[in-house]
DNA sequence: GTTCATTTCACAATTTTTTTATAAAGTTGT
DNA sequence: ACAACTTTATAAAAAAATTGTGAAATGAAC
């Protein structure tokens, strides 16, 4: 699947990365890994990762440090962060939740707490689009309704408001043949009287952006997108 | 000394209670005993503590409930919670902290461990709350609202009150379209009602101050604040 | 009353959307 | 297979909608 989450490990022991990939690997996550702070920074900027899987005790920068630094970047203010932590001190604690931190797995970590785990805060993250419909990944195309842009191979192309909401009529039922009286219901409206050659028009500038194999014309009776 | 500091005692066990009051005593804090949620309540808005220690697991109403309840009083919401806690479980501290609380106190409690925690806690005035997110850095950008300025490469530029506003509010959800309706909405308020041109004029002095292109118009839909 | 922030206004600039005219493609009946 | 017909594709132009801009008016703060 294309929306897997991805998941970044910081951690400086080696054999607990190794532990990790291997667990975290199994369920189908997206790794990266990084061996201090200042790298799990730079990797959680580029990687963009759904959670961050942090060691508190690092060289360079700790992990408490780099929480507070991800936490005031505007991109990745709502990241999740799970601090990996051998201590059940109290102060470790609070100052990781202090700095912005979600949770606690405990080590030494026993595989089916940390998948269990993992998995339950992915669940319940607020940023969850996927879940929403705010993002439907198809194939090679991501549409995302909230910043109003599709994605293929990772350009982004920009769409005119009529042809985004023309796509997202279509995708919303891949496969599904919209009749024209239906397409213009949906995209224009009850009351709006538009010409015969618009839809057309529009259509023609989809396949201009998108590509021309994703909208297949039926004669006759409409437009689909394809499988 | 004149002005010590006044703490309330939220707990139903009655050792703990008095092993708190010998210690807290003889530092020469103002003290004050609840046995109860409902009863901290009533003795919080009375008594006007600066620090309140609050026991999770009371009768009647619990110290994360109590303490919800407190934050939603005007009067209260800049009191010190801090937690009494038996159990080091992740996911008590987040609610707890979710609720308002500013610290925990782990039993079992050690005197030295409550002094100099509760010491740090109230040198920490009320007033200097929650400094995270006051700062937010994205890209070379970073937003400081607190002095409503924004420093671009090591540059102060200031702006004013409503560039300020609206800028926070396309940075708040980097990438996301905010319409035109929701940007009234949310910077200008329900009830106000100004002319269409006034959002262009807006956005026009905020890229005059902050560049070109951070934010970007979808036209006939909204504005984003830029990846 | 001066200054700065905010809003309005008129119109320019830009982009989107629709129409138009014509070509191309597909269907149907024979 | 081939007209005759219907439907869709395309390019360009026109129309509509939306946003950008400078200047001026209003409002608020000092």
């Amino acid at each position: 699947m294309n929306n897997a989450a991805r998941i970044l490990i910081v951690e400086d022991e080696q054999d607990i990365v190794e532990f990790l990939e291997y667990n975290l690997a199994k369920e189908g996550y997206i790794l990266e890994t990084a061996y201090d702070g200042e790298e799990g920074y730079e990797k959680a900027i580029n990687f963009k990762p759904d959670l961050i899987l942090l060691d508190v005790m690092m060289p360079k920068m700790d992990g408490i440090e780099m929480c507070e630094k991800i936490r005031t970047e505007a991109k990745m203010k709502d990241v999740l962060i799970a601090f990996l932590t051998a201590r059940s001190e109290s102060f470790t604690h609070i100052s990781a939740l202090d700095s912005g931190g979600d949770d606690f797995i405990n080590k030494p970590i026993k595989p089916n707490v940390l998948k269990s785990r993992v998995k339950a805060l992915l669940r319940r993250h607020p940023g969850n689009k996927k879940e929403t419909n705010e993002v439907i990944t198809f194939g090679k195309m991501t549409i995302n309704k909230e910043s109003f842009t599709v994605e293929i191979n990772d350009k982004t192309i920009p769409l005119a408001k009529k042809e985004f909401e023309l796509l997202d009529l279509l995708i919303s039922k891949p496969g599904k043949v919209f009749k024209r009286a239906e397409i213009l219901q949906k995209v224009w409206g009850r009351e709006v009287i538009v010409g015969d050659r618009t839809i057309d028009v529009h259509v023609r500038k989809l396949r201009e952006k998108i590509g021309n194999d994703s909208i297949v014309t039926l004669k006759g009776i409409g437009y689909r997108f394809n499988f």
